[in-house]
DNA sequence: CTGTTAGCGCCTTCAG
DNA sequence: CTGAAGGCGCTAACAG
């Protein structure tokens, strides 16, 4: 049978509130009794019941996300950015509450039901769409949030990396290398770190006094046969690019696929870039330049400001925009300028 | 405010009774009744509180797992496990409750509030210990669960890998390319499969008519570190292996690194080997020989398990062994037998 | 210092 | 077909 304060009162004889004032640590209680309590519920291996207590209070120490429905393999994002806000949730005593999903209408529904069921007192949003309807909801319905990611109008809590920054310091770093025909990958339309990163290409460009040109903007879908099929058109153009840069590591570890398939070697034959620097850009063949997100730091991040967000402190700082780092390797010819200029 | 079946009862002007019967689908509901409590619920945003429904039903529609306070990159395994076990468990409507511990005492706890604070209505025990005190506790209390790992007594539900089959595939595998000189780096003592694995070294060196020496053999705790550490010792020797195993990729990979740092060429100079396959192994530098363990798929088929465990109905097969698959790559020279062949 | 009372929101008898 | 009553286990006033 289950243990509970009722069993624990009496068996102590005494009733169900003392117990709980006891073992809660109230002060209000004859030392010798809350000796007894705790020796007694000690014993009978008591463990509170957390629904309960969760329907009582109001509070469940418990965080929610929800997660696409993909193999780590297909999306090591999500999987680092758990491990990151896990780590720190342990930190604080809370807990995770996962609901995997199609991305899409399903997603949306699991955010309802999250949030209205009091089940969790926070929740972390990633990946953040366009207008996300995601947010629109938390924010109608006052639930605290932490977003990685801002959307148009960011004013709300989110940790963010400078997208823009990022990709410029990767198209420099190109050009520097001797690159005039660099084409894009673009991740879809709908995430908002798209257009940021679209933006930082396009400064990067005029920078360099290079044309715009259209036929070297390919859109996929985030996956490595994505970034493989995107490659393989932009690579089959009467005028192919010298470089290509995707919007994810995933993407560019497809394209370098791709390369290879037609029997270019890169970072001496064309140059290659993703962005994020997933545990895997260091280890592909050749080693990807990327640009790198710390997202298992961010995750901590993210956690530390939720838990403010639910214990109603002010945030000293509620939208942290990150610089990220440009990681040179050898799938843009390496580190060093001399050694690995690109053949163009 | 929040929208319960009160509210919609006062809003339909009926009893709370009613309306939970109406939404719950009850057939003793006059039709028209019905349509107008689900008009109202919907218009109202209704959402079930799931803490008070968890405290009457006992169900929780959620799956417990406690996983390691480690980043994704230091221990791929469970995130890889879990990505299937919250795969599977969308599939059934439930979802995962996740507690990041240290290794140890803490995790012990942890298993202990899960299962007594009727959060959850089953857990996923991985990476299972020599008798094992999750375990114990489980059985003790008859809670749900399925375990990744069988330990002395293993009769519980779980899945397992044949680790003995893998290992001396593997073991087959180097003697064939002519080492005879082949050392393991071991995993902690206390986990089951490294037992098994090492009943697999063993036989292959005996199956061989090679010696089993006390030299080659050395510990280390599943990390990068660690088996770069081992690697180190192993080199070292007066008389070095020509060929070292590892208990795990992670390790492999550090030996890897040891291996390099001495200027040898592995696949060349030396072999190594690894198991697991996880998802770097492919991309790892020259790519790594391995013993390919599904933990994806593993995940999914456990919480199938658990799901049946969970509505107590028979399980066709409570114990499943799988026959894990050699991987054949570049760190031991390669697929042809010909062309790979090791110095020795 | 301790006990009584009163719910949190839901579901399930049992009456009407 | 609908409603009233009771209770899951816990906590928070409010009395004594």
């Amino acid at each position: 049978m289950k243990v509970t304060l009722k069993t624990i009162a009496q068996e102590a004889g005494l009733s169900i509130t003392t117990v709980s004032r006891a073992l809660a640590g109230y002060d209000d209680v004859n030392e010798a009794t809350r000796q007894r309590v705790i020796a007694i519920a000690k014993r009978l291996g008591y463990q509170p019941n957390l629904a309960a207590r969760h329907l009582r209070s109001k509070q469940t120490h418990t965080i929610g996300m929800v997660i696409p429905l993909t193999s780590y393999y297909s999306d090591p994002f999500f999987m680092e950015l758990l491990s990151g806000v896990g780590r720190q949730a342990a930190e604080y005593g809370y807990d995770l509450l996962l609901s995997a999903q199609q991305p899409g209408e399903e997603e949306l529904i699991a955010y309802r039901r999250m949030v209205a069921s009091s089940r969790i007192d926070g929740v972390i949003v990633a990946r953040v769409w366009k207008d996300d309807p995601r947010i629109a909801l938390l924010r109608e319905v006052q639930h605290p949030f932490v977003a990685f990611g801002r959307s148009n109008d960011g004013n709300y809590p989110h940790i963010d990396v400078d997208g823009l920054s990022g990709m410029l310091q990767l198209m420099r770093h190109l050009v520097e290398r001797g690159h005039r025909r660099i084409a894009l990958i673009l991740s879809p339309a709908n995430l908002v770190f798209t257009a940021v990163r679209y933006q930082g290409y396009v400064q990067g460009l005029a920078e360099a006094g290079l044309p715009l040109r259209q036929d070297y903007l390919v859109e996929a879908d985030l996956s490595q046969e994505g970034g493989c099929a995107a490659a393989q058109h932009l690579l089959a153009l009467p005028d192919p690019p010298t470089a290509i840069v995707a919007c994810n590591d995933t993407m560019a570890i497809g394209a370098l696929e791709a390369a290879r398939a037609r029997g270019l070697k890169v970072g001496r034959d064309i140059a290659v870039a993703g962005f994020d620097d997933i545990p895997l850009a260091a280890y592909t063949d050749p080693p990807l330049t990327t640009v790198r997100q710390p997202i298992y730091e961010i995750g901590r991040r993210a956690l530390d400001m939720l838990i403010r967000v639910i214990r109603r402190e002010p945030l000293q700082e509620p939208h942290v925009l990150i610089t990220p780092e440009l990681i040179v390797r050898q799938s843009t010819g390496g580190a060093s300028p001399a050694g690995g200029q690109v053949r163009v």
